[in-house]
DNA sequence: GGATTACATTGACAGCCGTCAGTTCAATAG
DNA sequence: CTATTGAACTGACGGCTGTCAATGTAATCC
């Protein structure tokens, strides 16, 4: 049965003792955040990266029929995955005649990639769990 | 899968035409895409992604409960993120008494962030559409 | 014109995903 | 011991995803 949390204290913890300092937490970090969930939305699977890394490595454009016939996969189901890369904004394509040719859009994948790769190891190594114990940083590389 | 060349004239293209160079794909690249799609499919949700990014800003291990009031989501659902994310092999966790404390593991996007941010920004604007360019480094074997 | 080609779209299907209410479990407090 | 608390687990539900066969569409060739 539920329980009336509603009337204690909210942060009952263990008498004076915290489970760790309160996380604040910016509120523009949720647009950023949906933006760059949808990104890897998109490449969250393997035949949509190694298009986007054909794609890449090719630096050009490429035309589907090329792309086709590196996957076991029907036509429609590459054309599926095109589309959803295209949406994502992640590639774009250009038709010329019968052909049409995919390229990644530069800096696409910008926002996430810099949000992986951080600017500088300048990461605090505060221990939140502990606020009285001196201990620092547990993992080494 | 598996990248099977057909022999035949199956290109019929336009008599004397091609839509663009032959794109050869490395077999090799498909165990990574596996493993990156996988780490992506972990941050292709803005709550999760927000997990990660508040794990790696505290450097810390962070307790639960901190983590479950920074969203309007029941408890149980921040916890299967969690566990998503620990599947992953993104974040991993320690308790303590009755806290669980969470942390990212070191090195664990190092992988996806490392094939996102190309290591030089020398991507030729060669168009592959038109056969008349005289590029090579088709990455042999 | 009709036939052919390259690609996109549709419809259908199984399977996974995000969410919650409810429950269980382990550790602590009294 | 019992009561309480933090967190994980279960079951259920709607919605989305990956795939294919079939079809549609636009451009090209005869």
């Amino acid at each position: 049965m539920p329980v009336d949390l509603e009337l204690a204290p909210k942060q009952k913890h263990a008498p004076g003792t915290r489970c760790c300092e309160p996380v604040v937490y910016p509120d523009i970090e949720r647009q950023e955040a949906g933006r760059m969930a949808a990104i890897a939305k998109a490449l969250a699977d393997p035949v949509r990266l190694q298009l986007v890394d054909v794609l890449r490595k090719h630096a050009g454009k490429v035309c589907v029929c090329e792309l086709i016939p590196l996957f076991d996969l029907s036509q429609p189901t590459v054309s599926h995955h095109l589309k959803m890369l295209r949406n994502a904004g992640i590639v774009d394509s250009e038709r010329r005649g019968l052909w049409a040719y995919y390229y990644v859009k530069a800096n696409a994948l910008k926002e996430l990639s810099t949000w992986l790769n951080p600017p500088e190891e300048r990461y605090p190594t505060a221990d939140r769990a502990s606020p009285a114990s001196t201990r620092s940083r547990e993992e080494g590389t």
